[in-house]
Formats: C-alpha cells, sequence, structure tokens
DNA sequence: TCTGGGGTCCTAGGACCC
DNA sequence: TCTGGGGTCCTAGGACCC
C-alpha cells in the first residue's frame, strides 16, 4: 500500500500561518519578479484565476476581489516543509519526500487507511498548522490520483483497479494522470483514450511501441501493478543550476559577468554544502536583440580538466564564458549557470593529465571561512570583489513575508493583555 | 509593458570499439 | 558485382514533474 500526503495550497497555507487574517480571504503567491501565480488559496481558484496566470492578467480581478497578492518566500516554505517531512518520518519509516509539498510513503497493505490518514493529517496540522490532502492505493500513480479526489472531498481517500473505483476511474481525465502531460493527453484523445478507464484497459505493449516505457509503467501501474518503487535515501543530485530572469533587460557586459559571479558563488556554496563537485557548467542565456521582440536562447558548456567547487574556479569558468560569446545591441532577459557532471567530493575524481592547478590548492580554505561567516552572519556578508554589487538587477518583490522560522530578528512577537 | 525556478528520466542518433 | 555483427558511450532535445 502506498500513500501520498499532499499539502493543500502549499505556499498559501505556509502564509497563513503567521497571518491568521488571512483565512478566508482570495490570496495569491506570485513567481519571482512577482510575474505569475504560483499558489492560489481556495478562495482565488473560485474565483476562477488559473495556475501560472500572468499578474498583469488578473489585476481587474485583484482589485474587484481585494484580492491579497504575496510575493514568494522560498526560505519560509523550505523550512517549513522540512518540518512536515520531519514528523511524517517520525510516525513512519518508510518516507519518500518526494517534493517540497508531498511526500510518499509505503504502508501495510492490512492497515486502516482511513484512520491513518485521519492521524497523519492531524498530526502534521499540531505541529505545522499546514492542511494536508493523503491518498491511498496499491501504486504510486493510483495513490496520486487518490490525493486529487481527497482534496475536493476533504478527507482521505483510496482507490485500485478494481470495479468498485472503475466509475470514478472514468470519470477522471487523463491529463489528471501523473505523466501524463499536454503532449501525451492530446495523442492519447486521438487514440479514444480519454479517461482513466481508457488508459488502464489499453494494451501496454501498444503503449510500449506506440510511444514509450514511461507510458507502459502508467498504464501498468493504473492496473495495481507497481512499478514505481519507494525511493527511500535521498540520491545525490545530479545537476544543480541558478538561473533567474532580470526585471530589465540588462545589455552591459560587466553587469553580467558580475550576475554570472554572485550566480558562480552561489552555485560553490551549493555544490559544497552538498559535498559535491561538478566537472561540467553551463551558462544559459535568453535574450532579444533590439528592436526585436522574439526570444532567442544560448548555451555554451565547458567542460573541466579537473572537478571543482571552488568558488574563484567556477567563477573564472563562467565569467571566461561570458566573455567569449556575449554579443553587443542585445537585451539580456534571463541568465543561467548550471553544473553537471556532479560527483562526491571525496570521491578519486578526475585529475588532468597536466595539472595546472597546484596554485589554487590553498583555495578551499578560504572557501571554508567564507562558507563559515556567510552561515553565521547571512549569505552575502562576504563575498568576491566580482560579484555584482548593484542591485539593479534584483527582482521585484513588493510584499514578501519575514523569514519567520529561520532568522531570529523576524521571530513574531505576541503580546498577552 | 509585464509570463518562474529547479529538477529527473528517456530516446535517438552519432561516433567509436573489436 | 559484391561490403558483418555486436556492442558501448555520449549528447542534445523532449517530456514530464512540482
Amino acid at each position: 500500500m502506498f500513500a501520498l500526503v499532499d499539502c493543500n495550497n502549499f505556499f498559501v497555507s505556509c502564509e497563513k500561518v503567521f497571518r491568521p487574517d488571512l483565512e478566508e480571504r482570495p490570496i495569491v503567491v506570485l513567481s519571482n519578479n512577482d510575474s505569475c501565480v504560483i499558489a492560489r488559496s481556495n478562495e482565488a481558484k473560485l474565483l476562477g484565476i488559473p495556475m501560472g496566470a500572468p499578474l498583469f492578467e488578473i489585476r481587474h480581478l485583484i482589485k474587484a476581489y481585494n484580492i491579497e497578492t504575496l510575493s514568494c518566500n522560498f526560505e519560509l516554505y523550505s523550512d517549513i516543509s522540512r518540518r512536515i517531512m520531519n514528523v511524517l518520518q517520525s510516525l513512519q519509516k518508510n518516507v519518500e519526500i518526494y517534493s517540497i509539498d508531498e511526500a510518499f510513503l509505503e504502508l501495510d497493505a492490512t492497515i486502516n487507511w482511513a484512520e491513518e490518514g485521519d492521524k497523519i493529517h492531524h498530526q502534521i496540522l499540531k505541529y505545522t498548522g499546514i492542511p494536508t490532502s493523503i491518498g491511498f492505493g496499491p501504486t504510486k500513480t493510483l495513490a496520486k490520483l487518490a490525493t486529487s479526489h481527497a482534496k475536493t472531498l476533504g478527507s482521505s481517500y483510496y482507490i485500485d483497479h478494481t470495479p468498485p473505483y472503475h466509475k470514478f476511474l472514468k470519470a477522471t481525465s487523463i491529463s489528471k494522470i501523473w505523466g501524463v502531460g499536454a503532449k501525451l493527453t492530446k495523442s492519447f484523445k486521438q487514440h479514444g483514450i480519454c479517461n482513466a478507464y481508457d488508459l488502464m484497459t489499453a494494451d501496454p505493449s501498444w503503449v510500449r511501441r506506440n510511444y514509450n516505457i514511461v507510458a507502459e509503467r502508467i498504464v501498468r501501474e493504473l492496473n495495481g501493478f507497481s512499478c514505481l518503487p519507494l525511493t527511500l535515501v535521498q540520491e545525490q543530485k545530479k545537476s544543480l543550476q541558478l538561473t533567474r530572469s532580470f526585471p530589465h533587460p540588462i545589455r552591459d557586459k560587466e553587469n553580467l559577468k558580475q550576475i554570472a559571479a554572485r550566480f558562480g558563488m552561489r552555485l560553490g556554496f551549493k555544490l559544497r554544502e552538498l559535498s559535491q563537485k561538478t566537472s561540467a557548467l553551463t551558462v544559459y542565456t535568453q535574450h532579444s536583440f533590439s528592436g526585436d521582440q522574439s526570444l532567442f536562447f544560448q548555451q555554451h558548456t565547458v567542460v573541466l580538466a579537473d572537478s571543482t567547487n571552488t568558488t574563484s574556479v567556477i567563477i573564472q569558468q563562467v565569467q571566461e564564458i561570458i566573455e567569449n560569446f556575449f554579443s553587443p545591441n542585445t537585451d539580456y532577459q534571463k541568465i543561467g549557470i548550471i553544473a553537471t557532471d556532479l560527483r562526491e567530493e571525496n570521491l578519486p575524481h578526475k585529475h588532468a593529465l597536466f595539472d595546472s592547478s597546484k596554485a589554487l590548492s590553498n583555495k578551499p580554505n578560504v572557501d571554508k571561512v567564507m562558507d563559515e561567516i556567510n552561515k553565521r552572519f547571512g549569505l552575502g556578508t562576504i563575498h568576491p570583489l566580482s560579484c555584482a554589487q548593484s542591485t539593479e538587477w534584483v527582482n521585484k518583490s513588493h510584499n514578501k513575508s519575514p523569514a519567520y522560522t529561520t532568522n531570529w530578528t523576524n521571530l513574531v512577537q505576541v503580546k498577552a493583555q
């Protein structure tokens, strides 16, 4: 038996924990730069605001219904997520943290799922203030489907492939199934596969031949045959990236290089935190040419002779890419730095045949000191001179909540009368 | 005028090996 | 006129997830 625990309107719920005045009000949480909607309260959903809606398109609704618009605060959401996962792990042995607001559990098939669901829901609510919906099923895919139904019911739900649930499966559009995205939905529909029941009864080998093994697994999972096991240990990350859109286009090379340096610094910090090294760095840009509306993309990768997590080396490499590929008269709108080919820090790593990095061997100590200072006094307290000083590119964030749970100075004060 | 950020997995095709 | 068979590794791009 699998269960999926899913937090309701997670980002909105996190905000509401510290803002009881927001209860029963329509609320949306916005993406970086306050650009589009990434979470909605039930009240906002009822007003017809779709996920991903650009803010400027819903201005009239915001005014008309006095919708609260909040800037996203991932520091808060990640910390609350960590607390929720801790509660789950205290209740259950087999927990797979699937995303910031979801976890899969593997349970004894004989448990009373309704009781178990109640217990988990109440415990998480009690310790974190976040409401959850919990779905059960013999496979992850079915548990996931049960969760979406649990949300509308307001209590836990169970489904499997047997006849009592066929009615429900027939009423479920294939687009609701985990792993079936826009492309697959369109294609399946052209073959007359429109709902979960249709897909469940499709011939797996036909699906394999016409699509791929991923689609075949979905069919088998719908039939109660588990193909996606619980992954208990968090596997090492395979890539790490830092990308941002700018509030205004950037045309100045030095400016761009400074931003890249800042990202390089954060990337190095993250890598060291994970005890990993990278040996391939990619710089990705999104831009338009002056007077042209169309968007262009550019991507350049440098493969390092020696894997690294040294900030100065990363900065030097990404700045070199920009130096070589920067084009003038271009409006840069987004930049990203991606580290791939990650490996464990302590594992014997690739060495260049002609190693010229001896001169850099003292740098890890510099990084170590920087990390300690930044951890104690906040990220950015100390940084290389090459990093962006100007705040020109800093994202718009008009209504961001405090870091209630991770910063002493942001603690909520309560006055008793 | 303004449309996010961070990931994973799979596949096809090319280059290469004996 | 006729030109094998069986592999591996790497990469770019697509599709999907939250």
